[in-house]
DNA sequence: GACGTTATATCCACTGTGGATATAATCGCC
DNA sequence: GGCGATTATATCCACAGTGGATATAACGTC
């Protein structure tokens, strides 16, 4: 909750996959294939992560410290040795919170032009 | 108003600077510059469009019949030769009510994630 | 043991953007 | 009347992000 706008305003707009990705991960850590089913589930079926995007996405965002692969792993009998699990980090958290007041922004102005309506 | 939905989903995501220059087009008729000046003033100097991206906007969203040229001109004591003036068509209008719906529909997806307060 | 799904990863082509560059008319100012 | 900053359009190059194809292989199930 410290020092939020000042430096994570560089990491704006937040790639479209990005930001899913965070959503994903918001509630639960999950591995790479789960955040496509989770994705596709939430916009229900809108918004479908091709495995390119996702995985260059899951690369990118490890590198700006958005995310972290973690080691811990569920019960061997429900695991599968090939997943990599992610886990959203307070970095990867503000910066959410910074897109989606950008966008809430974004929506405000096309309020302001007539293209959406007060409340919705 | 007639078939909104349909055929427009079809141009989704619009691109941010589409999204812009129709905004900037949605009160009145404006020549390029203009635009460039009146995105900029409508996001406070958050949103600047390269002159790439505005000319190469325009030309792209003149083939999806998103805008139109058109003739009319100012008084020529206010008018500039140079200029060419641009003006939001009911396809466009239509693509930008869609892509407010979408972000809107962003917005609210990332309020159920916690990243949004529930009303801004 | 064969097949569809799960799972990760890389490659190529395409779109959209920013910034540099080019060109030229217009405006304000001295 | 001349000069520089601004206005105005347009093209070029490099880069980021995406989608889809391809590859590989383990897993589940019948």
């Amino acid at each position: 909750m410290t020092r939020d706008r000042a430096d994570v305003d560089s990491l704006l707009p937040l790639a479209p996959a990005a930001f899913h990705i965070l959503m994903a991960l918001s509630e639960e850590d999950r591995h790479g294939y789960a955040i496509l089913q989770d994705v596709a589930a939430r916009t229900h079926g809108q918004v479908k992560l091709g495995p390119g995007t996702l995985y260059r996405s899951i690369q990118r965002m490890l590198e700006q410290g958005l995310i972290v692969e973690i080691q811990e792993r569920p019960a061997p009998e429900l695991d599968d040795e090939r997943r990599r699990y992610y886990r959203i980090t307070p970095l990867g958290a503000s910066a959410a919170r910074a897109e989606a007041r950008r966008l809430a922004e974004l929506v405000k102005l096309a309020r302001a032009s007539g293209f959406a309506p007060r409340s919705a």
